[in-house]
DNA sequence: CAATTCACCGATAGTACTATCGGTGAACTC
DNA sequence: GAGTTCACCGATAGTACTATCGGTGAATTG
């Protein structure tokens, strides 16, 4: 039995996921500003200098735990969202495609505000590995709408597909966070409105596709 | 002429407002991390102690800030959505009813952003009232969408179109966000990307008014 | 078992910011 | 025009946080 001590190893890797811890439930009960070495040091049980044995700074930290976010929830969230572009007219996938990720958000809140927060938040520590992954995200769901159908042929439909996917992206979180505000207690009937949004959206670029029978958006 | 000198009233309102300012332009250029009661004086030209004649500390130089955004734009924003519902059927007045907040939003950038963030933080010091003001908001584009003839026949519709508001501001504030971010420079796209996605849920919406044609979301 | 490594600790220098206090002179009051 | 008010000022006490340093003991090495 050689686990009844840790090896030197494994306890730093386990003070270092007790300081990722502690950082994520301390930027989901008293916000960014509630951060500091102090304070994610003292909820995990560790001295304030002890910090700096895992991370070079906040920034650091945050980096490290964005990325964890991102690698746990990413690949689900798109295998769901690739299944429904590959059926476009089921509605059941099309719905999947939505409450995956909408449950991925409600079930661990505190990564879902971290990666809002960063999203808007471009100055912030978080920056630039954000607004890497964000445009990730982005690139597949585009990726997945030209799989559905929709036109990308000029590179102005382009950027409209890149416009659109921003967008679903943005309602998605916007009804996670009245889930979580208890406004929208029902998740079904926010995926019902995420799945008209989308129908409408489609259905608009599908009509642009056939221009000849004049004007759509009436 | 008794204005060559000011009254001690005026004096103390232009110092309160050359604060204001000062903090607005400070977010502008170097983001919130900038924004201290003595960067703020030292950019109005007033000693940093002088900063507490005016607001009790910088949560409250912040609420100032958003009411006064808030009463600024606010009117103009609603009047432009008013003149929307109108009428419904005409694309100019659609196209208008979105590019008159997101040229608010462009505005400001810093201050915009900051917002947003704000809604998502719940130790922010803008936290508060920005919630306030988003509920406000979605109320009031409740209200016009049911002006323009969407359903709010039952509570589960009520709820529906509180949804497609939170939904069409995030919408705007992503586009805006894009547009910031230099991804999508013209904001005429954006403002077309914007009334697809109305016209669109406007549809599904209608056509569940009617439901014994069948299920219109494929 | 002796030597070495290193994760963690306590202490602390340094920095930035908040908020208060008494003083000052110009505006105001009567 | 004498007394009062008060917006602003400089100084400063107090607070919070970052990042570094040398010491310690348990794990590791050979």
């Amino acid at each position: 039995m050689p686990d009844v001590t840790l090896s030197r190893r494994e306890a730093k890797d386990l003070t270092r996921r007790r300081l990722l811890a502690s950082a994520l439930r301390i930027l989901d009960t008293e916000g960014e500003a509630g951060l500091s070495t102090g304070n994610v040091c003292r909820n995990a049980g560790v001295a304030q200098s002890t910090f700096y044995v895992h991370f070079r700074n906040m920034q650091d930290l945050l980096r490290a735990l964005g990325e964890e976010a991102s690698r746990k929830t990413g690949p689900v969230v798109r295998d769901a969202r690739r299944r429904s572009s590959e059926a476009p007219h089921d509605p059941e996938r099309l719905r999947a495609a939505f409450r995956v990720p909408l449950e991925k958000m409600c079930g661990h809140p505190e990564f879902f505000r971290l990666s809002v927060r960063a999203r808007h938040d471009p100055a912030s520590p978080l920056g630039e590995s954000a607004r890497r992954r964000s445009a990730e995200i982005r690139a597949q769901m585009v990726e997945d709408l030209v799989a559905a159908g929709l036109p990308a042929d000029t590179p102005q439909q382009e950027r409209r597909l890149e416009m659109v996917a921003d967008g679903i992206n943005a309602l998605t979180e916007t009804m996670a966070m009245g889930h979580l505000e208890g406004r929208y207690p029902d998740l079904e009937e926010a995926i019902d409105v995420l799945a008209s949004f989308l129908s409408g959206i489609r259905g608009q670029l599908l009509a642009d596709r056939r221009p000849e029978k004049g004007r759509p958006d009436t």
